[in-house]
DNA sequence: AATGAATGAGGATTCATTCAT
DNA sequence: GATGAATGAATCCTCATTCAT
């Protein structure tokens, strides 16, 4: 008699590649969750966890500590880039949505924070890289003759927007920075994310 | 399950208990060189060793963690409380002290980040004491109508200068702190330890 | 601060999750026999070199000392439990098989004595429910009109017997547990194992 | 101008060989009250505290763990002995008072236990060498034709009633005891210290 | 003779990382 | 590709014991 090939219940399914691009995304999700609760230190095992992925498929799509936080933070720094590229954005317009991104990623205030850290210096390293990509994004629109203007104050100005931004909840955290850009004397569009 | 240590062979030695009060003076040190070098959550085994003593006297002087980085803020802290109280001092001259200890102690600049940090709460309740210290010393100081002179203007904007406060040595960030300060508007005395 | 493991160098045998089992297997033996020889106090680490695995293995299967400990006495318990359910079984069978495993396993004695020890109450409360497992099992034999009948007396017993419990070998062990049951002028089956 | 000589408050008062025995008295209740809280592993260090002395002094009167334990058990282990030497002394009279001994000193019923303790073969021998003086204070008072005549019934029988003396409060260890006691069908006399 | 600080070994626990299945 | 067990180094913390004063 013939046995009938049981699918293997104690193994769990492979979906084969749509997987993959799944499990990425659940882990980068996973990781801002927890990156927002338990902070940057947070144990890669809550991670996967969270993101309901066996380690070994962090590490394969991680290859370490790093790399998951650039992955993280991507997204932040990519909408800031999509807002920088419409076509009437003022300033005030980007800094709005980069500001949405101050107040709702703690990981994202890190970035700019990277610097004094006495982390390893590939984090630093990398930190830096997207904190140009934000740069970038904002010095386009800064018009002649604003306040900004001078080589460095506009991202001197962003790390001190992002050191008033403390507090447990979003909107505390959105009502400081307010308050800092105001004390600043900039004017900042609507606080939002990008395709909003 | 009793502890056996092996009974004796070759003790270091044990200067007795003149050696207190030097000890907890070389932790503090030490724990402002190791909090400096790799941050708040240095492994307290490197503090004492980097002080030259065991791990038991750490612990015999400072119960937690907590204890000790208060320990090391406190000598920050103080000189804020004390150049407040010298007679003519002026707004600037105190945030000119201030500042001075900003650029100097990275723990210093942790203590104004304690709130966003996801450690446990004694931490960020005894940074939020110390804090609190800091700011009477500042406010008892600010003349009617200053820029800061709004409720929680004043401490949004020692935040936002710890969150300019970044670079390798102390020169950076102390330039980069007259930065942030001339971008608030806000005059700075000569920036200087207190009893300078 | 994070943890820098050695890269790579030389690991040792990862026989994969087949070991799971037997890993459990061994660190369940490894703890009775350390039980017998230290007591319950004795070092996790002594069980886990003992089972020959790592220390976080122990920390898999048994998040805590309490978990550890109740794994080992659930087979003691387990035994008694099915000498209990056997069709004809007397209470003679039950104290028998119950008796041997109290000569047998130091833990299974300590389990008795568990609420004078000073101990977490978290380790007391699991005794205590493996503990009346036991009694649940005695209780159900007691014909009518038994020296034992009275509510607490069953159990006042098997304390005072566990009490006596004491030497160097099974055979003393066994030797006087019968003479105590022998005091209390109580019948006692064969000492054994259950499956014999 | 003559200096007076001050005391120097710094030092405690060094009250000469007075004080020595004090010190020791003072010692052994610490010892007995934190071993009744804690159990015999309490720290040292804490018996010392509770005491009121260095721990210099703990070393000085018993150079080690042993020792101390001892000295605790001397004072139980001695009144028994009294009580067995008073002239018309029953069996009945000496028993409630190595009864009130047990149900009040932890300690003392761990001397019963000790045989199956896992600990250091000095530590057995000792409770051995304490637990043959209560011995022979019973024993001399066993009538001819007595239940626990034969050779090694009495101590079994002892061993059997502490196996039983477990709960929280003294009243609730007496209880029990006497409850071993009756099922034993022995007759004890009042449950009290020796020369109340 | 007493004090109490210092030492440092040892045990508990946590995670980053690898790897058999 | 995924799973999740295993490893073991590193950190935290506690105490027994010694010893300068």
């Amino acid at each position: 008699m013939m046995q009938h090939p049981v699918p293997d219940e104690r193994r769990p399914a492979n979906d084969g590649p749509k997987a993959a691009a799944r499990n990425r995304a659940a882990l980068v999700n996973a990781a801002r969750e927890i990156y927002a609760a338990y902070g940057l230190d947070a144990p890669l095992s809550a991670i996967a966890r969270r993101a309901g992925v066996g380690q070994g498929v962090l590490y394969r799509h991680f290859p370490d500590r790093v790399a998951l936080a650039g992955a993280v933070l991507e997204e932040n720094v990519r909408q800031v880039e999509q807002a920088a590229a419409v076509d009437n954005a003022t300033l005030a317009d980007v800094l709005g949505v980069m500001t949405w991104h101050l107040t709702e990623s703690a990981a994202f205030i890190g970035l700019l924070h990277a610097h004094e850290s006495g982390g390893p210096s590939d984090i630093r390293a990398h930190a830096l890289a997207l904190s140009e990509r934000v740069e970038r994004g904002l010095r386009g629109h800064l018009p002649d003759g604003h306040r900004l203007g001078a080589a460095n104050d506009l991202m001197l100005a962003v790390a001190m927007v992002s050191g008033a931004v403390t507090g447990p909840t979003r909107a505390d955290r959105e009502c400081r920075a307010l308050a800092a850009w105001r004390l600043l004397g900039v004017e900042v569009g609507p606080v939002r994310p990008f395709d909003s």
